[in-house]
DNA sequence: CTGAAAGCGCTTACAG
DNA sequence: CTGAAAGCGCTTACAG
């Protein structure tokens, strides 16, 4: 009874399973597994045979158990998404969701399920702690994502050749990512600055230390660079408060253009952008605005305008998918293969950016 | 060789299984097992013993296989997510995701990972097919979400006494769910419109047949009735589009507040806002306009004024939330507990509904 | 206190 | 053309 029970789910009769089909078709269970897969012996076999078993699979309503079949064939097919952060954050305007929308997309497309670990354990630790990290290694493979990472339990993972992705370009050698090229990116906005006229430039980053926004201040320096403008006083630092007195000390020193990053805060954008409301300004009539790093489909309306922010797009859905795929190729055990990947930014012409007004 | 690819993952160890930690701790697999899971058995065991155990299952980064141990029948502690649309719609209006913010907070609260199912089988069939749908069982329970269902593939995971719980009401007998009272919801409204003064009401309803739409309805015609109203007329369909004419229509025969649901799609309230704002009227001064079902936080503006609209708000979070935790009860086997939740929405006042003009 | 064995329902060489 | 056997990585009586 208890036996009944636990094959049952508590309720009903037990589901019918290939040496079920074996026994009414009078064949071996080995044969009606090969004919239910349509493998090529299978589909060799005797077109009596085979029907036998097609028939008693039908009467008996037979469907394959997807646990039995994963457990026995190579993998289980799911794939990890471990986050840092809550995969779901709770702001409308988090940032990451296109890159779940990729993920899923890709994942579906592939057959294979996805896991999310929702990174605190049993224990209640908390997200990052090893203990909890360790767990993805029930799915076949991770994808990793965040701006930190908790670097000791991957670094384990990746020695003990558990299949693993970043999402988002990694300092750390040997770790595979699929990344956005923000230097080029940044460095490319610059450029089409200095096009348009623009000699004062300001970029304005946030304190927070990351590779992204490590990328996205290089680029933007060479950029500098490679159109003369040079770059003595051009970074600055912000925690998105307090921008009022910066602003009006910029446009006294003739800045005509302002670079600020996009990160998943948003904090530099939302300052900068109520400090140009609070002054009474416009883009790009009194200053043109250049955005690092708007997820596609999710650009802002610039301050005072509601044009587009000039600027470019980080491909966050490509970002989602081309990982999957990555992530298959590793566990698939692929040879000589790219594992650290940058996707290319779509430049955004937008409307924020203009020739500065001559004074 | 091949083999060894199969398990590897393509490089590095083959993923530890219990039979390596009893190799190096000096036990029998099954002795593992025991103590891994921290039975009875396993927890009276020589206290030197497990430790070797421990330490041996922490040196080798041991995690156990979720596929196996499900065959093997046990939990493994994933409950399952299946979206009969994309998990992570590409609009940015989607109406899911905090239903999704709270399955993973409440998934995450009770140590649960979540296996997101990603509805289309590598045979390249559409979400809904009968192999995509079996494959939930490869978690302890599901979660089912969606306004459309294929009922077939889900009626048998039930007969078979897998455990599941849909989110969002369903009229099928049988089906455990956990939903919103659009009923009460929706009358309360009526009421309250009917308390502002209102007597000239319509309600414009999508065409899509599900059973939120069908409660929001019933609702509505509840609501009239109760204030005396009348319900004759007071039903429209549309699809969203040429609202123009019925709203001019509406105008002339004197009508004063118009109730609108608001679905994933949001077609009929997109199209009621457009056709107001090109009539050139605003709300609540030319007309009270209510919404049936906006989810909480992510509650619309309204048509030329910015105001938040008038109605209920859809806890969606919460419904999320409780999900779980029914799942949870369902698959312990908790008995004579209530399967078929509705929770109550929370009314909203907003600005878009005043007394009506005196003509 | 610990282990050998059977079993979950499949797939996949390997034999004949 | 078909079948006996081993194996996927676990759990769970059953023995001792």
């Amino acid at each position: 009874m208890d036996d009944v029970r636990r094959q049952t789910g508590g309720r009903g009769r037990r589901r019918p399973r290939q040496s079920d089909i074996a026994r009414v078709a009078g064949v071996s269970q080995t044969t009606v597994s090969l004919v239910l897969r349509g493998t090529d012996v299978g589909m060799s076999l005797a077109r009596e045979t085979r029907q036998r078993v097609l028939d008693a699979a039908e009467r008996l309503g037979y469907v394959p158990d997807p646990v039995a079949t994963r457990l026995a064939s190579a993998g289980n097919a799911m794939l990890g998404l471990y986050t840092f952060s809550a995969t779901f954050p709770t702001d409308v305007a988090h940032s990451y969701y296109p890159i779940l929308v990729g993920v899923e997309e890709e994942a579906a497309a592939q057959g294979q399920d996805l896991i999310l670990f929702t990174g605190s354990s049993r224990t209640g630790a908390g997200a990052g702690d090893p203990a909890s990290v360790r767990r993805v290694r029930a799915a076949d493979g991770c994808l990793f994502f965040g701006r930190h990472v908790p670097e000791e339990p991957v670094r384990r993972l990746l020695e003990d050749g558990f299949p693993l992705v970043y999402i988002g370009r990694r300092n750390e050698p040997g770790i595979p990512y699929v990344g956005a090229d923000y230097v080029s990116a940044s460095a490319d906005v610059l450029a089409r600055l200095a096009a348009a006229g623009h000699e004062n430039i300001r970029y304005l980053r946030e304190e927070d230390e990351a590779p992204s926004s490590g990328d996205r201040e290089e680029g933007v320096l060479r950029g500098a660079r490679a159109s003369g403008a040079g770059t003595a006083g051009l970074v600055v630092r912000t925690d998105g408060t307090d921008l009022d007195a910066l602003l009006a000390a910029w446009l006294a020193e003739g800045v005509t253009a302002v670079v600020v990053e996009q990160t998943d805060t948003g904090a530099a954008l939302a300052g900068l952008g109520a400090a140009i409301e609070r002054a009474g300004l416009s883009c790009p009539r009194d200053l043109s605005l250049a955005v690092l790093g708007a997820p596609v489909g999710a650009r802002g309306r610039a301050p005072g305008g509601g044009a587009v922010f000039s600027g470019f797009d980080v491909p966050m859905r490509e970002m989602g998918r081309a990982a999957v795929r990555l992530l298959l190729q590793l566990i698939e055990g692929a040879d000589g293969i790219e594992t650290r990947r940058l996707l290319p930014c779509e430049p955004v012409g937008g409307g924020t950016v203009a020739a500065p007004r001559r004074g």
